[in-house]
DNA sequence: TGTCATCCGTAACGTATGTTACAAAACCAT
DNA sequence: ATGGTTTTGTAACATACGTTACGGATGACA
């Protein structure tokens, strides 16, 4: 286990945890570590997860819905990246997807509910380090899907503009810190398509822009855009 | 204190907790109970959580995107209900709306990160009751991502009798298990564009229905449609 | 300074879906 | 059964948005 202690300590879960304090953890408590061929099924759609799971070695595939509305976009996950850390708490404990290795020596660590349970009892700052990541978690969810949940490019537009003017004390001048091309895959639309709505906001006078910058021109019509 | 034990019973947080380790837990941490008036503000829009409240007597407002896209719709929160509880471990811990409070006499606990982290120590129960909280809420922030995510109607549909399909050992008769106006709902979009995508489908060919059932007729197009 | 790749604005076109409206069907209580 | 309420199917219309295409602007690099 020593040998993996490294890799480890870039995981997220075991941030800020020592080589000794690993000891005292995975000499208390049991795990596993599995070894997988080239497109081994890792675990399975539908199947209940009692379980975390930790890449060491390799690489792991999973399929998702990609921002275009299409599913079997292939994510991969590298070494370190840790799975089913959401789900072993949840009601609805089942795997959302398959996930299959992609190279051919994969070595996963797997830690039952049980012994996860037990390590968040031995060292806190695990525990700690836990409850960050699912809260880290939520907070990436809810932004995503407040987006998502606007209706009209024009409200996912102006919720953009009005949030980097909160952050940037008002300033009307608003750096919008990403390509438009970019900006597009944020919001999840087409690049035309946001340009075009760019274009009509600046028809109607609510916004100016050039390559870096957006300028509110016409604030209450933003803040009405939202609420109308 | 004691006389809201009876709250804290019903708040998940504190689910099989009895009363003689409610006293124990209140007896080392620091707490407190704010009192707020009619329409006071119980907390701010991008100012940062440091505290987690669940509400004691009263009501709490806050405002939220509605499915249908528009901002402000009001969403009440009752008495047991918990607060902060996704954001005090997050980076970024700023609450992404404004609270106030919606009866005259609004009674909120509230207790400091430390002391919840404290409380976190002391009782295992909680503890895990806790990651549950936050387990079941990335479930269902992943399920309604999922939903949004997808651009057409009839992927939507399709996805939803899919999963159904799976849930139900593979049945060709899907029990719909709500209204068709509630399914339009739970998609975010109107009725009539819900129904007239349902005549489509079934003028391919491709499923059929009546008030409760959806039947697959061909499963094969369902599963095509979101590979598209 | 010229070449190449990338980013961006712009336009035309087709279509999925929101909107509104109305009547038939189903449900429910009296 | 009867009347009223809610749920559904259906249709016509308007429109926001995806798609595709092209040329100009911008920046990197030799």
């Amino acid at each position: 286990m020593r040998k993996f202690y490294k890799i480890l300590k870039n995981c997220p879960l075991f941030e800020n945890i020592n080589y000794d304090s690993m000891d005292e953890i995975f000499s208390k408590i049991d795990y596993k570590i599995k070894n997988y061929t080239l497109n081994e099924i890792v675990y399975l759609e539908d199947t209940k997860c009692n379980e975390i799971s930790i890449v060491l070695e390799g690489n792991i595939n999973i399929q998702s819905i990609s921002s275009s509305g299409n599913i079997f976009t292939v994510i991969q996950f590298p070494i370190e990246s840790i799975f089913g850390e959401g789900l072993i708490f949840s009601n609805l404990n089942n795997y959302p997807i398959t996930a299959t290795s992609s190279t051919k020596n994969t070595k996963i660590l797997q830690i039952s509910t049980e012994n996860f349970v037990e390590i968040l009892h031995i060292n806190s700052t695990v525990s700690i380090n836990y409850m960050k990541i699912l809260s880290n978690r939520i907070t990436l969810l809810n932004s995503k899907l407040k987006l998502f949940a606007f209706d009209s490019i024009r409200k996912k537009i102006s919720f953009f503009i009005l949030e980097k003017y909160q952050q940037n004390n008002y300033s009307n001048k608003i750096n919008i810190g990403m390509s438009k091309k970019t900006l597009a895959e944020y919001f999840a639309i087409p690049r035309p398509s946001l340009s075009r709505e760019l274009i009509n906001m600046k028809k109607e006078g609510i916004i100016d822009y050039d390559k870096k910058f957006f300028y509110i021109l016409d604030l209450e019509s933003i803040k009405n855009i939202l609420y109308n």
